[in-house]
DNA sequence: GAAAAAATCCGAAACGTTTCGGATGATTGG
DNA sequence: CCAATCATCCGAAACGTTTCGGATTTTTTC
């Protein structure tokens, strides 16, 4: 582990230049620089970056706050795809990644901005929480520059990056409407989730415009699990039998609510549609394949981090980032 | 940012006692120590990680070095769901995670070394690596704690955790001869990946011992993607139209054979039998569901954990932890 | 050729912690 | 009552960098 001072006493110089010199300082001569540059070399150094942060009081990281990254849901690969995005921008930065998750039970203790603070890191994109988690009012107040995803909300330090979920949930009201069903019914996620929120209103709206009445009793709510996405489903059917097309607030609610309904001897499409929202991987393997909403998860991570590292490295003010999103039809909707 | 200065002024004693105090050594009275903890909450200090990183030499942090984690690999989840295991176990300890990746352009100049040693990583979970990277004679000989997925390699400083691959494959070869086949092929992966090695000998091996011989013409390799693997299957099938049964290496592969086959006219499992391997999310979900080896990913990556930090606690031993396996039998596979 | 400017270098402090070695005072043992 | 032990505390060095302010030498300018 040779260190600034090593490279300073074999080239006969002082550590100053040595720091200058390898980090591209002007008043530095040329002949010295290069002979600095070599013993550098040949001593196999590489600065350490913690000493560095110490003094700068930067230390080029950034967390990475998922709430979600538990097993199960690992089903939506939403996670892990936007990870990808946020990892794949910042690796072409300086900065690295340190990953937070807040379901452990020791992690718990500890407050938001503790995590941060302890860990120093320079910002933190924030992935999957709640809006009634005790975290998130801390992180919109808090000094810690931070991007949230999907949680529409800037506050000094934060900004978020999003999809319109509002426009695509509308998109699917204009979607079914076209396709001639008037007897629709919706599964929505909990009512925790921006997104959840969203998409209510688009839809609500679309059909409204249509002359479609969204009532309550044709809304039912999951928690974005396969499992109650098949409740709700059923839920809905039993209160409306004649309910031709159901939007669900999310694929894996999608999919359980198709389980379910083949389950009791439904056909879909051709006794009823079935519209999802996410484009998650299994959409596309399920049987039949699932109509829904495309984002560009990847494109989230991406542009989260991109926002974060604007922000840090040339103070860029807070902001919001729309990623696009489009309506994959497949076969799981069909006319009336 | 309280600092332990502040607290120590505050308190009126010196920053030595405070460390002390906050540390739970012994030669601090326990009024004063009372004292101290109080100043310390009063004014909301954390420490300073950075600073204790640099004069421990340890950065209580490990790296999680993940090759596959590029957009197409977010298909099968192995790589999340051992990163989940991974997560779980190191948050339960005082070590924090940081992501590294190596697909990038801009990491590729630097060496593995250059990475660990520059972020200052105590050790490092390395997956997804293959047997031709560079990194890996590295790794092995290098200095630096680590543990490979699925790579049975051990070194002075390098563990592994993995499944018995060769006994996997063992099994489905126990398993398709059970079912009554006689002509059965196998899509295997590219060389350069360990497990491809082990499974091809263990389903070799299994065979011939029921007298059943898996000649060359009947292995075709793909490189683990779906597309691959329905071209490698079609491959199979002109070869040896007679085959009942194929073997392919990975799930994704099996999927890509499956949906090749289907387009070709085939019945799966009436015409031909397919067991896959690894038990990806989307095997469940796929038409028909695939009959395959399920392995523990999560447990994978938990207990890579749980060596590695074992490994720099209690100076442990590198070591190999061999996580279980187990035949899941769908639809894709039936008695010929 | 002297003063001014530019080029090049360096000493020392600072970042926030841990820890070694010792200091101080109180208590104990004989 | 003196020495030895114990409990409690602290000063200062160290970790490896960056950077401020100044010092020294060389070049330019008139």
């Amino acid at each position: 582990m040779a260190t600034i001072k090593d490279i300073a006493k074999k080239a006969g110089v002082s550590i100053t230049t040595v720091s200058r010199a390898l980090n591209g300082y002007s008043d530095v001569n040329e002949d010295t620089r290069k002979k600095i540059v070599e013993t550098a070399k040949l001593l196999n150094y590489s600065p350490n970056t913690i000493a560095r942060s110490l003094v700068m009081k930067k230390s080029k990281t950034i967390g990475l706050l998922v709430s979600g990254f538990i097993r199960e849901n690992a089903k939506d690969n939403f996670t892990i795809e936007v990870m990808t995005g946020v990892n794949d921008y910042a690796s072409q930065t300086a900065y690295d990644i340190v990953l937070f998750t807040t379901n452990s039970s020791k992690q718990r203790e500890k407050t938001y901005t503790q995590l941060c603070k302890e860990r120093k890191v320079d910002g933190v994109i924030i992935q999957g929480i709640r809006t009634d988690d005790p975290y998130l009012d801390e992180v919109i107040e808090g000094e810690i520059p931070c991007v949230l995803v999907d949680i529409p909300k800037i506050g000094k330090h934060a900004g978020y990056v999003s999809t319109d979920n509002y426009a695509g949930a509308w998109e699917v009201g204009e979607y079914l409407a076209g396709l001639g069903h008037t007897s629709i019914g919706m599964v929505n996620g909990h009512e925790f989730a921006f997104v959840s929120q969203e998409r209510l209103k688009g839809f609500k709206d679309s059909l409204i415009q249509k002359d479609i009445k969204l009532s309550d009793d044709r809304i039912s709510n999951g928690d974005f699990t396969e499992e109650s996405g098949g409740r709700a489903a059923l839920q809905l059917l039993e209160d409306n039998p004649s309910t031709t097309a159901i939007f669900c607030a999310s694929d894996l609610m999608a999919i359980g609510a198709m389980t379910a309904l083949k389950s009791r001897g439904y056909r879909i499409p051709e006794d009823i549609s079935i519209v999802g929202y996410d484009n998650i991987l299994l959409s596309r393997y399920v049987q039949p394949g699932l109509t829904t909403i495309s984002q560009d998860t990847y494109g989230l991570g991406y542009e989260a981090a991109k926002l974060l590292i604007d922000m840090l490295d040339h103070e860029g003010e807070p902001r919001k980032t729309i990623v696009l999103h489009e309506l994959m039809e497949r076969d799981s909707s069909a006319k009336v």
